[in-house]
DNA sequence: CTAATGACATTTG
DNA sequence: ACAAATGCCATTA
């Protein structure tokens, strides 16, 4: 059996460049409801390449936190492509990824 | 085993 | 609309 972390992995490597998803997405798509614990496991996430833990944003579409840094996590996702406003997402629901 | 902690979310004032 | 309080669940000490 996988640790609760590496079925947040699993599930958040899906998710496509340009595309963002939320703690509570990923909870739901494991099928639990811990989004707070889902926080912690990407705190720690072991896989940082493979995991693309800086898609990861709050439900309101704010940025959220990350490891090394917010603005660390901002500038990455302006890279692949992401707008962001006022330390929020630009057309969230556009680039919002629901897992299947 | 108990207590403390956090990259959250929702409800309330 | 904003800030504070409450609830939440896995992890870690």
């Amino acid at each position: 059996m996988k640790s609760f972390n590496e079925r947040c992995y699993e599930v958040l490597m899906k998710v496509p460049k340009r595309r963002l998803t939320t703690y509570k997405e990923i909870a739901r798509a494991i099928g639990t409801k811990a989004y707070r614990a889902v926080g912690t496991a990407m705190n720690k996430n072991p896989y940082s390449p493979k995991v693309p833990c800086h898609r990861v944003v709050n439900s309101n579409g704010e940025i959220g936190g990350f490891a090394f840094g917010v603005d660390k996590k901002i500038k990455m996702l302006k890279a692949e492509g992401v707008f962001i406003k006022n330390g929020k997402i630009a057309d969230f629901e556009k680039v919002f990824y629901r897992f299947k």
